[in-house]
DNA sequence: GTCTATAATTTGATAGAC
DNA sequence: GTCTATCAAATTATAGAC
């Protein structure tokens, strides 16, 4: 069945080179922006071919989301090694942040765009592996449990609702970071400070799982930059021409 | 001049059942459906009228956000009566993401969908009154400065910073309520009160400023539930037919 | 599998008659 | 001031030839 395989490959190549496309357009001009002719245009093949791949836009714009998403639990991995429970907390939030500024389209397509794009990446993720999705939100409920029982966050509301409140602040810093010209004053790495030193303590050792532990600074995230200008969104008719770009390159 | 002022009226008139028009059918059906034609129709005025009140669709969808942004800080001044900045901040909080949740696709248009319509809205602010949107804002600023002389807060972190992480945080339970299936497991009030609890103590007296003060409860933000279906967002080409309704009636 | 051609819409905006 | 008529795109998606 060598035949048959190659086919399936030469299937599944194309189908990447269509999500590859369809990412670079994203980043660079915005969700608005991405058409199956310009698909198909960068591909250099007829728009017709992608619906052999591809039931509708949406469904690619589903498929990035997906990607998306795993990209960044990706971010998350290195930290489960992190002990002290406020550290680990306090580096994935700076991750989430850096990632969303880093890939400022891609998270609005997540996360800003339409609640069945943010349904199928966070159902890929809670589906494939049980792994990567269910582990990230675990992960942060676990540190927040540890949190309670070290005593140095309040144990009256509920993990689950403290996971919430840290995504919500953390989600807040990069969304206004996206759609408010004034915002932030200060660096983001800087307000997730402000938000976890307000939360539990300025970074030091926590005093109940173990030995002191210096707060790891996050890996590569130094992001404090504004991101580049943004695509003006559009819709249909008269367009104005694509804007310049933004979002650095496939990660 | 009586005549001249008759007309006057008659044209400020019709430009505010423009915006009427408009800002149903944003709330209905959200802004991506919202165009020229569709204004005209519900006016029964031809498309080409609206061009002589509005540049374009863009001046409409600014207008909008200006009047929505305006409704945001009206809801904020009976607060300034809260003595203790405690509970002042908290019930801003509370009344900012009621906000949010009463009227998800105007909150949509101001904040979450172009930049520029974020600034249109906090520019109108700034600029006409000097007192509305500076004052909503230094009422904060000043609510966690008390915070601070009274030991209740960090001193380390500037005012302006603490402003935008309960900002981004309120802004954060807010978008993520419209865009995120899965949040929040817990009703949004409850997660405002979990992030300001954890900030500056459970609601209760401060013992610096004044007399202890019982926490007033918010006057009439309630609303815990999720807002109906959401309009799902198009473009060009074969629409699918309007969605359900949304957002309660205008305010 | 792939392409050509095109259907079926929808859009924002304007010219020019009245 | 208002309308009719229309321009000039741009879109998704499909039918059918090859």
């Amino acid at each position: 069945m060598g035949i048959a395989e190659r086919k399936n490959r030469q299937k599944q190549a194309l189908r990447e080179r269509i999500l590859d496309a369809a990412r670079r357009i994203v980043m660079r001009e915005g969700f608005a922006a991405l058409s199956m002719r310009k698909i198909a245009d960068a591909i250099e093949y007829s728009p017709a071919t992608l619906y052999l791949h591809f039931e509708s836009r949406d469904e690619i714009a589903r498929a990035l989301c997906m990607e998306g998403y795993a990209q960044l639990l990706a971010t998350f991995e290195p930290l489960v090694a992190i002990a002290d429970p406020a550290a680990r907390l306090r580096a994935i939030g700076h991750a989430y942040v850096a990632f969303g500024v880093a890939h400022p389209e891609t998270y609005r397509l997540i996360f800003m765009e339409d609640p069945t794009y943010t349904d199928a990446a966070l159902a890929e993720a809670a589906d494939s592996s049980d792994e990567a999705g269910d582990a990230s939100f675990r992960l942060m409920v676990e540190s927040i449990d540890a949190l309670k029982a070290a005593g140095r966050l309040p144990a009256s509301a509920e993990g689950a609702m403290w996971a919430d409140v840290i995504w919500a602040t953390m989600h807040g810093i990069v969304a206004l970071n996206l759609t408010c010209p004034v915002f932030p004053r200060a660096p983001v790495d800087a307000l997730v400070d402000v938000a976890f030193d307000g939360w539990f303590g300025p970074a030091k050792a926590a005093e109940a799982d173990g030995p002191p532990v210096k707060l790891a600074a996050e890996p590569e995230a130094n992001s404090a930059t504004k991101p580049e200008t943004q695509p003006k969104r559009t819709r249909a008719g008269r367009a104005p021409k694509p804007g310049p770009k933004a979002e650095t390159p496939p990660a």
